[in-house]
DNA sequence: GAAAAAGTGTTATGTAACTAACAGACATTG
DNA sequence: CAATGTCTGTTAGTTACATAACACTTTTTC
């Protein structure tokens, strides 16, 4: 039976999103809700907007293009998490990254002034947004960490681990990622090349770590835990 | 004459550290002010602390000890900044880093509910802290991107630049950074090895992008910004 | 269903950066 | 002022990983 780790989550933010959109428009009148599909750009890199984007449903990929035009990704995201560009320091509201939807998704789309103003009504709110922030800047901290001290086989059974806490369902051996991932995509989410991965993922499959098609990866998270 | 770039701040974080204390304390009984000088350990990595700290004035420090022992410093905070842990999710709030003062600092401490309570009560306050938080995390996002595409000398020109907005004053040059620092403490908050960094700062002293002694670091800012 | 495109597996080669080591400079202690 | 400890500068050896390249498989396109 399909069981996904994540479906439990603050009941306070489930709340949020079922209570009627109307109502909220009457004081918040620039949110609107907005579906995309599979791959939709949700916004882009450079783009010049103060809006906020906040996850309803689904999950997007955030990402980065360098200079050199390498793409990396940042993280993933899902329901609750807010994006935005809230420096107030600069003129310019540069977003500095790419957010992409990761299946179907529906997401609220507001200005930040509307967005302060929700905040500043609804504080039970606002500390949950707080907290959802924080959470996200100690998990890019541990990345650093472990980019800067791991070697990228570790990352690799890290970053499956983490896919498998959002998009694992149960399956005989551990979990399936209910995700299509090509190996590039992989490598671009554990911050390192193709090739690399290509080998280390052949290497944990014949050590029965994990197994996968072209098409799925399924990984024995109870024989990767123990490294 | 002496001046340091960030003396300006946002006028409301000003205005609440310039407020009475013994006011504070009548709603939120559990704030203090603790000074502490150069060195002084506020916080270890591991402690089980619930409390807030809310640096007032002066630098610190953010440190981890990775597993294997190695020292990584993941950024230094200023007047503002709050640190603690957030996360309501586990039962055990651990603190996954250590904070040490650099010179003189005093900060507000807090217990987790009455900063709950103080973010809900004044919302403009709480906006501020949202935007530093999120502001942090840009931040780290940002030196996750350099480590994974820029190479430790283009690493060490950033840090040093960053490190001239908070430490840097004024010389004839451009800044002379108002910190001592070792080779080893500027590789750790690079994220790299002391030797290479000696090396690379030899080079830049050649090359008369900067001057430094044993005891003070001296940049020059201009020629350090175009590469 | 042929041709083009996208993804995978593997290897050969190059290199940035790490570790380790040590000598010299400077600083701190008894 | 020896003696010990800390910091710097440099080197030699090692290595993990990137790049590039190619053959092969699967999928998409027209």
């Amino acid at each position: 039976m399909p069981f996904k780790k994540n479906d439990l989550k603050s009941s306070l933010i489930n709340a949020f999103f079922n209570c009627d959109l109307k109502e909220l428009q009457k004081d918040y009148c620039s949110i609107k809700e907005i579906k995309v599909s599979n791959k939709a750009f949700i916004c882009h890199q450079g783009d010049r907007c103060s809006d906020v984007f906040w996850i309803k449903s689904g999950n997007v990929k955030l990402s980065h293009i360098t200079e050199a035009g390498t793409e990396m990704t940042i993280t993933i995201l899902g329901k609750g998490s807010v994006i935005g560009c809230f420096m107030n320091n600069s003129a310019s509201p540069e977003l500095e990254e790419t957010v992409q939807a990761l299946g179907d998704v529906s997401f609220y789309r507001l200005t930040k002034s509307d967005f302060k103003a929700l905040m500043s009504q609804q504080t039970e709110l606002a500390w949950y947004v707080f907290e959802e922030i924080y959470a996200r800047k100690q998990k890019v901290e541990r990345r650093l960490r472990t980019v800067l001290t791991q070697p990228v086989e570790s990352r690799v059974i890290e970053t499956l681990l983490e896919l498998s806490e959002i998009f694992g369902i149960k399956c005989t051996h551990g979990y399936a990622l209910e995700i299509h991932l090509t190996q590039q995509e992989v490598a671009d989410l554990v911050g390192a090349s193709r090739s690399v991965v290509s080998t280390i993922l052949n290497d944990l499959r014949s050590r029965k770590m994990l197994d996968y098609t072209r098409d799925q990866i399924c990984i024995n998270d109870a024989a990767l835990m123990n490294l």
